[in-house]
RNA sequence: GCCUACGUAGCUCAGUCGGUAGAGCACUUCCUUGGUAAGGAAGAGGUCACCGGUUCAAAUCCGGUCGUAGGCUCCA
């Protein structure tokens, strides 16, 4: 057999007899590598490792602790499991497996439903699999053939997925003893590569993602390199659960739920109602600035105003149900856009008032379906940061961009960065139905977003069918603690519905003209954005945000006297404060602030109120000593006015 | 809305085979006045989510409703 030469990354040649494969390759450089490698890039195309190299070629051999590496692993894992699945269940039908972040799952149609016993029978049976060290082979066949093998093993989902490929295109499949599964590949080449895995969850899902399709069981689970990884990341999880905003709001009493009251609908407690007085603060200096006017709207409106909107034709189920007032529908608001339509139909509007700019932090009402609501971050009453920009076709571009970059100033002020901004456009097939029908003015207004954001040099990406049903947006993404996708803010174009409320201004050569309108909402609604920042602090709140603010601890009664005026001094100063006159130790009221993640504590004991000092102790800082409280006074109002973060000035500078 | 699991004191949780409930923390009172993450004692606190069924007897078994969780679908 003639030799070839394969090269390796490092430039170096191995020459090698024809249809070596790359596992060989790596049994010649070394038994460590020869064990931890799963996947292979033969010039540039990722193979197998049992893949037979017949010409000269580049190759790199990667890892299972390798993106590329790890991706392999967890797609083999999940035929792995589908390979348990239906030795253990033979009535068992498979569908899809693919993989996701950290994870893959696979989809099974069974009667029977998996309980927490199943997948520990399931994780053993995959753990005898892969013991066994089943060879993997790649098989290339014709569409044709693909659908007889399925269709012979009784695989109708299989046979279904192959039906819409493309008849021209091979089909691959993968076996490994008697379990053969329709796929792209790569895989490893024997399941002796898979070692550190675990079944995580179950759950319903519907076939092909369609609500009137199937539903289906569909198992996760994941899979690492090495022991340590898989360790890693599932005390990972176990962090990510600690940060959850469900438990730190019950913890740190900042909102709560109640059956009587009904699911979706938040009790704000007093420590979250601080918050949420922040930040409204924060958005009315800043909207104040930026040249916005707030007003103020009822919360029930007439049916008829949401027939004109178009709200009632795309989202009436997502509405609570109208009440019937003297014969009337009425509706309680799902969001503030017509009213706003309305004041600004309120008196004629000259180019001159152009732009005008309508904010309102008003409570809207959404039946969001049961099995949606989430925690803060999906609620059925929301206070939302609202406000309508009306401008001319030459005021869009720098006004869009003003919202982006009022988002970004805020993300600064909390230190979000990790977020995408995300465009969303519409899809031709939407159009008259998901959308409104108007074809040119999508492409146009598309364009107008996509140019502002250029010009303001911000990162986006785009989505197609994700606009909304008036206009395409900028919708800010980020992730919940547990890894859940929302849409912290939003930046939307309307270029339909000033038309239908006939909004107009009267331009210079006193012809009317329909404005285009702006929606946004930075801070998005005050429940989801509270929502994220609980768990983007993990509770450790700046301390212009945090609820309590300074605890002040007497080390014993008496100084109660003392700590009460320090007490008193502090709350006249705008700071908020408690004072704890319990009959504990000074350990166990540190212990109770630390607790309550209270930034500042004052130890006041008889030392201090001989030097009328008080003694200063930051969470995360220790003993920081004696100062006059005029001074700590002084200190704490302005980390509070510049809306510090870092919870001190060390953590600050090492973060610069 | 759909699939699955769960619901016991304010919180976190135990409660075996069906015999009407238990711990720790928190709370109240008393003792202790202690210097940087829990001092001690006593007391009080529950229609076992709700409604119905089986049973001599239900927190426990069965059905329904409500709520929560993990997903799916949806999101102005």
């Amino acid at each position: 057999m003639p030799d070839i030469n394969i090269t390796l990354p490092d430039s170096s040649v191995k020459t090698m007899p024809a249809g070596s494969t790359p596992q060989q390759v790596a049994d010649q450089i070394g038994p460590g590598l020869a064990r931890a490698v799963v996947v292979a890039r033969v010039d540039s195309k990722l193979v197998d490792l049992n893949t037979p190299l017949n010409y000269d070629c580049s190759l790199e051999l990667f890892k299972g602790d390798s993106t590329v590496g790890h991706d392999t692993l967890l797609h083999s894992t999940a035929h792995l499991m589908a390979q348990a699945v239906k030795e253990l269940y033979p009535d068992v039908k498979i569908t899809i497996g693919p993989t996701i972040e950290n994870g893959f799952y696979y989809d099974f149609d069974l009667e029977q439903t998996f309980s927490d016993d199943d997948l520990a029978r399931i994780e053993l049976k995959m753990k005898d699999l892969a013991k066994a060290d089943q060879e993997i082979n790649r098989e290339e066949i014709s569409t044709q053939e693909a659908i007889e093998l399925f269709r012979d093993l009784g695989e109708t989902y299989k046979v279904e997925i192959i039906e819409d490929i493309d008849p021209k295109e091979t089909i691959t499949t993968y076996t490994q003893t008697n379990f053969t599964d329709l796929c792209r590949g790569p895989h490893v080449s024997r399941t002796g590569k898979i070692k550190y895995f675990k079944l995580l969850s179950t759950s319903g899902a519907y076939w092909r993602g369609d609500e009137s399709n199937k539903m289906l069981q569909r198992i996760y689970g994941t899979v690492f390199a090495s022991k340590e990884a898989l360790k890693t990341h599932i005390h990972n999880l176990e962090e990510a659960k600690k940060r959850d905003h469900r438990k730190l709001g019950k913890e740190l009493e900042l909102f709560t739920f109640d059956d009587e009251i009904g699911p979706g609908l938040p009790l704000w407690l007093p420590h979250g109602t601080v918050i949420i007085d922040e930040l409204e603060q924060l958005a009315k200096e800043t909207e104040r600035r930026a040249g916005y006017q707030q007003v103020r709207t009822p919360h029930l409106t007439k049916g008829k105003l949401y027939e004109k909107s178009g709200h009632l034709d795309h989202y009436r189920d997502s509405m609570y149900p109208a009440m019937d007032v003297d014969g009337l529908d009425y509706y309680v608001k799902p969001m503030n856009c017509p009213h706003h339509h309305k004041i600004f139909a309120s008196s004629p509007r000259s180019y001159r008032d152009m732009p005008i700019r309508l904010s309102e932090y008003g409570t809207c009402y959404r039946y969001e379906k049961s099995g949606q609501l989430f925690g803060l971050m999906r609620v059925r009453s929301l206070q939302m940061n609202d406000a309508h920009i009306y401008c001319t076709r030459e005021q869009f571009k720098d006004e869009f961009l003003d919202v982006c970059q009022m988002y970004i100033y805020y993300f600064k002020i909390f230190g979000i960065d990790k977020y995408t901004m995300r465009l969303s456009l519409h899809d031709k097939e939407g159009l008259g139905k998901k959308y409104i029908n108007e074809p040119e003015l999508w492409l146009k207004t598309e364009q107008w977003v996509r140019e502002a954001l250029q010009e303001g040099n911000i990162d986006f990406v785009e989505v197609p069918g994700e606009a909304a049903f008036y206009g395409p947006k900028i919708d800010v993404q980020v992730w919940s603690a547990i890894g859940k996708e929302f849409t912290l803010a939003t930046n939307q174009v309307d270029f339909a519905v000033p038309e239908k409320f006939n909004l107009q201004y009267k331009k210079e050569d006193g012809q009317n003209k329909t404005p285009l309108c702006i929606h946004r909402a930075p801070l998005g609604t005050h429940e989801r954005f509270i929502g994220f920042l609980i768990e983007h602090f993990g509770g450790n709140f700046p301390l212009w945000l945090t609820p309590i603010q300074v605890a002040v601890l007497p080390v014993s009664d008496k100084v109660l006297d003392y700590a009460g005026k320090i007490s008193h001094t502090l709350q006249d100063a705008n700071i908020r404060v408690k004072l704890n006159t319990r009959a504990d130790k000074i350990g166990a009221k540190i212990r109770q602030a630390e607790l309550e993640k209270i930034n500042v504590m004052l130890i006041i004991g008889e030392k201090e109120e001989v030097n009328a000092t008080v003694s200063v102790r930051r969470r995360f800082e220790g003993d920081l000593g004696q100062m006059a409280l005029s001074e700590l006074i002084a200190d704490l109002t302005t980390e509070i006015n510049t809306r510090r973060i870092a919870h001190s000035e060390k953590a600050e500078a090492a973060t610069e």
